[in-house]
DNA sequence: GTATTCTATCTGGTATACAAGATCCGCCGA
DNA sequence: TCGGCGGATCTTGTATACCAGATAGAATAC
């Protein structure tokens, strides 16, 4: 938490803000990790009410939660919430390329970019960076497809997403995620949108089995503690 | 504006934007009204510091936005905007009810229960509460759908397509949404998901189609007075 | 009479002050 | 040695103080 800061200004309230969203992704932050009030002032040269401001939002977006007179912590979703997150991720990401209009050639490129940096991320494991991007594809591509309003909610799940895997999945196949956004993408550019949306519906079936699965290790290991 | 406050107890900034929220949805305050922090400091009883922390909050939901030391406003959504935010909520919609599990008769009969009230609302010619419960539908129908994540951004989402509504639209046939309302639930009492998305798609279509005409006519007069 | 500039006032932006609950740690007693 | 009690300390909750930008209106210049 002590790297949150870039640059040496003092940072408003939206700039806290996105850095923390971005250090979630990046995973330099984790669930369940407190954060101070007094703290993050200091480490971005503000006073605690901006320091609040962004907190205020951040947590109206299911970021954070604040226990009272205790702090603020990133939220550690719950079993039921994190299988809500992923279907309300499915039901956002579906709907989003049933509606699908045409896609310019220009966005392909650019999604074929970001696709390519991904797999250096990967290949240079730089693990932040990659978490980052795998995660801010999704965004990418919301906001490829026209929609500003669909991007930002998808921001706001990725971003659970990625807290959840955090808690309850094993290391995801970094590799395999990658591959699965080369193929969507590709999919895409040939205009195959219901091959697109298999790709997408089988990845977030994935993401839900994982879940299973760690639950189901959860219960084993809580019987045998016991 | 005035009529905001409801208890005689100082407010916490959650019900300040519950409030405010609920106004908008009824029609109570309108796009583009001020909302100064001053002024709705008095009326919920507290200080400036609470009313900021729910504007934060409303602000991060897309309801309102603050102009640099003039004040906070309702947010009136430009054209473009306003087709974001339909496609927006046809895409959670639409994916909502494919991704639909079985609804439960409970919930079924608690869906009949709010169109009856809806339909009491326009017998009664209420307006506010019409168009409350009217929005309000779409937010308890994603609840009823098990997903309070997306019950949450719905209700974001109609928030802003009352303000769109107020902006663009002919005053909409409040007959006819809670007709599709009540054609929606029979739809679902019997599993047909495929009408239901049908019904849902048709509703948001002809709002896009009301939008396209008052469109027009905003271009026209435009031309007209220049 | 009109346009312009200046100033009084009002608004939000930010920091700080102070209150009150939560926590931690040492002390005391059994 | 262990458990409960009490206060010192730390944290957020809320109000307030003060600053600076925006605005409106009066006074002024033309």
């Amino acid at each position: 938490m002590e790297d949150l800061k870039k640059s040496m200004q003092p940072a408003s309230s939206n700039i806290i803000e996105s850095r923390i969203i971005q250090a979630v992704l990046s995973e330099e932050i984790s669930p369940g990790e407190r954060l101070g009030e007094k703290d993050l002032g200091e480490i971005f040269g503000v006073s605690r009410t901006l320091v609040r401001e962004a907190m205020m939002r951040l947590s109206s977006r299911g970021i954070v939660a604040v226990s009272p007179r205790r702090g603020w912590f990133v939220i550690e979703p719950t079993v039921e919430e994190a299988r809500e997150t992923i279907e309300a991720r499915r039901s956002v990401e579906i709907g989003l390329l049933m509606n699908q209009k045409i896609i310019s050639v220009d966005m392909i490129k650019q999604l074929e970019a970001h696709v390519l940096e991904q797999q250096r991320a990967i290949d240079e494991n730089d693990l932040g960076r990659r978490s980052y991007l795998l995660g801010h594809f999704h965004v990418q591509l919301a906001a490829a497809l026209g929609n500003s309003i669909l991007a930002n909610i998808l921001e706001e799940l990725t971003t659970r997403i990625v807290l959840i895997a955090a808690l309850y999945q094993s290391k995801a196949d970094a590799q395999q995620s990658c591959d699965n956004h080369r193929r969507l993408v590709n999919a895409l550019r040939v205009n195959k949108v219901e091959e697109a949306i298999k790709i997408m519906d089988a990845h977030l079936t994935y993401l839900d089995k994982a879940l299973n699965t760690r639950l189901r290790k959860h219960e084993l290991s809580g019987k045998l503690s016991n």
